[in-house]
DNA sequence: CTGAAAGCGCTAACAA
DNA sequence: TTGTTAGCGCTTTCAG
């Protein structure tokens, strides 16, 4: 910078002024520093600068992989979002507990990020607690946190929706496949499971355990197995609700390999819409991880603003505790609530008409 | 981190000695440091040390997308690794041209990381040199550029064999349909047509460029254009290359809706062997970005070890010019080629009889 | 509108 | 083995 301000015959603070654009500089000497700096090929030290803002111009982002449709789909639409407002994009991948151990005895996102984006991770009590002194604000994607900014999808209302699409469709058999998490990516499926649960008595078909059967995700194998548990039971589903869209195409592949028949013989609905769902032809609830990644990124650019602004006020609490004290916005504005929609595609139908009807019983 | 040393009652320095690992610090003290910083959660600021040592502990990457099975493996792979190392990964996610012009003008990694991997950018000579510049270690990964440090696979061998297996299997017409890129993505679609040819000359298969249309990814109406034009040819293929699995899925969705067998009237051959290859069972050229991946960030840190012991070494020209003057290893260290493997799976088998001969010809 | 000076939190000589 | 001192490159008062 020094070099720039002796090329620009000014003081190193004037170069600083043009470089931030500030408005307190005359034109001619603005041309003057730009052209030096360009020249010379300056860009300032964030580091430099941090150290004396206190602000490192970087958001971190924590998820569990990055090699998925939902964490690709999210981050792809917050990157240029945080590019636009001059922010860098750290990014944590903590895919096992190993890491997930180190992370939180570390907290190495502590003083090099303004904000943090904590995605999809079902923490613990301590964890978060852990986060809230963390001394940034700290945003909850994909699930939600009480008192703490979130950014969730209403699985409940989702899974609501879907088991009732079902219902309508005559379905009174319906099983739930849950995914059993790797690392702590479970926090939607309780809530999905839930809204299956809450369709099914608002109908007044009762809740049966032998019809809730998990599996793993990305595997045809386990998803033959879970396939297999339900096929075997002396009434079998005529549908399955699988909690996502990857293990719903690991139940249609393994039907359909069977020479069962989707959905003439079985209904299949998954949950996600991601595009392996319009292959496959797949009736699936829809989120959007995109927007979901878009809103979070303005929630978290808002925070970053209003820390900065206020003056830390609050004290080291941060936003822990006592709820949507300081501030502003309510808790409407720093809780946003995703909708899900129902998809009907090709795997979905009225239930067969039941063949084997109990003997004894009239027609 | 003067409060540590308070607390510790001992200096800053010897604080900063112990946090860093020194051995040049009695146990005793050593505990007493950690114990104080632990109490009050203490963590260096990267920026602050980074300011004096001159260097960022972040390793930058620049993508075209993080929403795709490439770069989501390829990062998921490294970031573990540079995670162990102690070094931040800092994304650059550059979707269109209007951001990849911006990124080259402001260079924005300079001076804010140690190392920066480039992704699947087919970029124009200045766009390398405004890179050799920065004054880090810059990797091209999923690409080679002449005398610069590259990981990549061997593109040209891949469509080599892909198109042999096709030649074996008795396709004599073979259809090669590339991806136009969106912002530069297309790299490797020159490498894979070169590939093909090659295959079809060595056969003695004439080349024709009828048999060549490009299509757009992720569009199953695109592909079906593509297919239209294949199909109303004088004499159309027996047999389908498609550059990119994506591109090959919706050719097969194509073919099948139209009720022309796969494999048995026309095969399709892929490339990548992402997992939606499996689900449809994909005939495919496969390669391992989790592998290129690791590997990059394996040759990443070398480099900027080399660039720390060397002591800045060979001027501010930095890898480029010369070729490989200075620095430890020669060019095959600094160009890591990886395989490809042909995986024959259900989309690809022997070229049906030829049903329609021209009459005349006798049999 | 511009410059001089102080200092952000840390590490790297150099002494002790 | 430890402490003292200087300074990394920038922003920010405070004067002018």
């Amino acid at each position: 910078m020094a070099d720039v301000a002796e090329r620009a015959g000014v003081s190193t603070s004037t170069v600083s002024r043009t470089l931030r654009g500030l408005s307190t500089v005359s034109p001619e000497v603005r041309a003057r520093v730009e052209k030096a700096a360009r020249e010379i090929d300056f860009a300032v030290s964030r580091q430099a600068a941090s150290l004396v803002t206190g602000r490192t111009g970087t958001v971190a982002v924590m998820v569990p992989t990055l090699n998925s449709w939902f964490t690709g789909s999210a981050l792809s639409s917050l990157a240029p979002l945080l590019r636009a407002a001059g922010l860098q994009l750290n990014v944590y991948e903590i895919p096992d507990l190993t890491e997930r151990t180190a992370f939180f005895e570390t907290l190495p996102a502590r003083r090099n990020a303004d904000a943090l984006l904590v995605f999809s991770f079902d923490l613990t009590e301590e964890e978060t607690a852990r986060l809230d002194d963390l001394g940034m604000p700290v945003i909850y994607v994909s699930q939600h946190v009480d008192g703490r900014p979130s950014v969730y999808v209403d699985d409940v209302a989702g899974a609501l929706h879907g088991t009732r699409h079902l219902l309508n469709l005559g379905h009174r058999r319906i099983a739930f496949v849950p995914t059993e998490g790797a690392s702590g990516f479970t926090f939607s499926s309780n809530e999905r499971l839930l809204g299956y649960q809450q369709a099914l008595t608002e109908a007044g078909v009762p809740l049966d355990d032998d019809l809730v059967v998990s599996t793993r995700t990305g595997s045809k194998r386990a998803a033959a197995e879970a396939l297999g548990t339900l096929l075997s039971l002396r009434e079998p589903p005529t549908a399955i609700f699988a909690e996502q869209d990857e293990v719903a195409v690991a139940l249609v592949w393994n039907l359909r390999r069977t020479r069962i028949a989707v959905p003439e013989q079985i209904s299949v609905l998954g949950f996600d819409d991601q595009p392996l769902a319009d292959w496959f032809d797949l009736s699936t609830v829809a989120q959007s991880p995109s927007r979901m990644g878009r809103l979070a990124g303005e929630l978290a650019l808002k925070l970053i603003d209003d820390a900065g602004g206020a003056g830390e006020a609050g004290g080291s609490g941060g936003t822990g505790g006592t709820g949507d004290a300081g501030g502003s916005g309510g808790d409407a504005e720093r809780h946003i609530v995703l909708p899900t929609h129902v998809i009907p595609r090709g795997t979905t139908a009225p239930a067969p008409e039941p063949a084997d009807q109990a003997p004894g019983e009239s027609a």
